[in-house]
DNA sequence: TATGAATGAGAGTTCATTCAT
DNA sequence: GATGAATGAACTCTCATTCAT
């Protein structure tokens, strides 16, 4: 468990991309926020090097989320407990230190880059962010379905908007924390005021009284 | 009311900055788009062109979001309507056709950008829209508030993250929408699901039964 | 004797020229300044306007200039008082008013250009002026080279450096003259110092006692 | 004493300001004479880069002949030999190869352009010229009032006429002599005829007989 | 004639990428 | 492995030139 220079490479990278927005920050800055020159980058990442670090910053926050939340979900059986657990795993997860929360901020901007360069390159970590994405939507828009088959949650929205709004909700919240935490910026909420809202968010936005 | 090359410029903008995100659109694709000279955008837009576009594709949006909220608030009194007036306001703006879906997806994409820069460049532009966005926030979380007082609205949350959740939802619903739209990705869902999900979210999630 | 659209725009290009430098000079601002548009500036002038405007600027002067001098000199015996003429002619002719030492600033800073731009365009107009040139730089060295073999003159010294040291002398002096009118510097000299420094100069440096 | 790449892109700025005139001059023009790439010019100077490396070698030629200058004058006691030996000193920097001979015309030439330029950038850069200037200026008047108050130098002559006369004599003449070296042009005289001809020009205009 | 909106070739500049050390 | 000087493709921006009115 030893801090490696490619973390070192990822975390100063994550930082950079955060204060600076990914297409502004540059090579050299995040080299020098590494404290490592900048050939060395290309020693661990493929070119180009700056799209490989994004989608490893992704990769490795969604290996990591999908892992927690199959072993917690497997060992919940009623939706209404699994929902809650995926929303405080993410939650815990983004919130959990400022490096957590500039993660956070450079994932929730990305998401569209990611999603629309069709550009081969790096097909196969495009492919695992895919499927890893696509594997949580199915678990959450199953859990939904079967909440809403079960008569606990109201049955006259489709999953995948609910799921939708759920995420959009969680994530410019956590947007807000982001300008708080590196802008000195007044957003009127705390960490604590998104999770408590997010579990009253899916008491009565989703479970029937 | 009639068209001239700087809507036209305006439009071609909205529509690669949507389709190839606002940093990888280059100059020539949005003159080619537009049907003009690429030296011809510098006789209608400041330096940087494509920072003045993106703003002036805020600035519109806001303007008139902020117009039309403002005109139909006065026109109401309890403050369930006037949050429901506000959110058919912002939905039928943002997906009365093709083009405003894109424009959706520039704005929602590039709202961290917008605010990052920190820049002296265009302050005027910047100052607008940030004074027009504050003033449609203050206008929400004053309207939460009062519903909140009256006792209409649960108010064992912020204003601030009610109004950041709603946001977040619609927000992100629409990109989904987007994504339908340009990209034929299935994303489950559809226009009319949205005005529907928002407004059962504000009744569920806000009101007391 | 009318004040034509083309002497507006001659008049024009002098004063920007001399005041931005030729190269930093733009059509706009000389359409400007002649209160004519920039197309209108196609009309009088060949390809690159800019190139046959500055060539006109010096054809004028060249012309005027050795038709005075041959005028004059033709009616004068000896070469001392041939040489005074000349140096009196260039004087008047360059500082006789403001407009006057703008062009002077302008010939001065742009022979090095005009000698050593090698495109055939405008070809004929380049050889006017080295042609006019020339027959000046000949009549000089010709008066000097029979003031030499006269007696009047020194004869330690070619004739042709010591033309160029005179012409030296009076171009630098005016375009100190320049940087008072335009720029407010002060330099330390007025007009009449010039004309007097001239005489004298040639009196000591060239006359035997 | 090393010769370094920076000094590779001076030399060759040198000789295609000289060739082309520093508008003419093209960016990747003085990189292909230095054997560099375009950018690893914007290594060694600041932008705009064309404009600092035009200073940069204003500032190496003012630097180094008012080090000369000063380090020769005070070891002298006369106003005669005083001003003899700042005439042999620029002759002898301007001369002494075919590259100093090009760096005469370069500066000849744009002494006007710098001094026109108004803009704020490289305001540093321009003061140290400036200042160089002036305190050579000061240094040559002082010598002339000096020279005039003991009765060696004619007094009917403001010294800084004659100053100006003398630098236009000798810059010209040096000009007649790139156009010799660059262009082949029969110019009339050759070096030596120059350092004769400063040497007379100031003993007869300048020392009482 | 006279206009100035429109054009587009060509310039300066940026910065991801390479590679000799 | 580690460095950072050197590279050059590709961008934004400029402005002389055109041409429909």
């Amino acid at each position: 468990m030893e801090k490696t220079k490619q973390d070192d490479i990822l975390n100063a990278a994550t930082l950079v991309f955060a204060k600076k927005g990914v297409n502004d920050a540059k090579l050299y800055q995040i080299a020098e926020e590494a404290n490592v020159a900048v050939g060395l980058i290309y020693s661990y990442f493929e070119k180009p090097v700056k799209l490989d670090i994004l989608l490893s910053i992704f990769i490795d926050f969604w290996k990591n989320f999908n892992a927690l939340v199959e072993e917690k979900i497997s060992m919940l059986e009623d939706p209404k407990s699994k929902l809650i657990a995926i929303l405080d795993i993410l939650s815990d997860l983004l919130i959990k230190d400022e490096l957590a929360i500039y993660r956070a901020k450079v994932i929730g901007e990305s998401i569209p880059y990611v999603i629309i360069k069709k550009s081969e390159k790096m097909k196969e970590k495009r492919n695992i962010i895919t499927s890893e994405n696509r594997r949580l939507l199915a678990i959450i828009d199953e859990i939904i379905k079967t909440g809403q088959e079960k008569g606990l949650f109201y049955d006259d929205l489709k999953p995948s908007i609910i799921r939708q709004f759920l995420y959009g909700a969680v994530e410019l919240s956590i947007y807000g924390l982001f300008l708080k935490v590196s802008r000195d910026e007044p957003i009127g909420y705390e960490e604590a005021d998104i999770k408590e809202g997010t579990h009253k968010l899916f008491e009565r936005f989703l479970c029937k009284a």
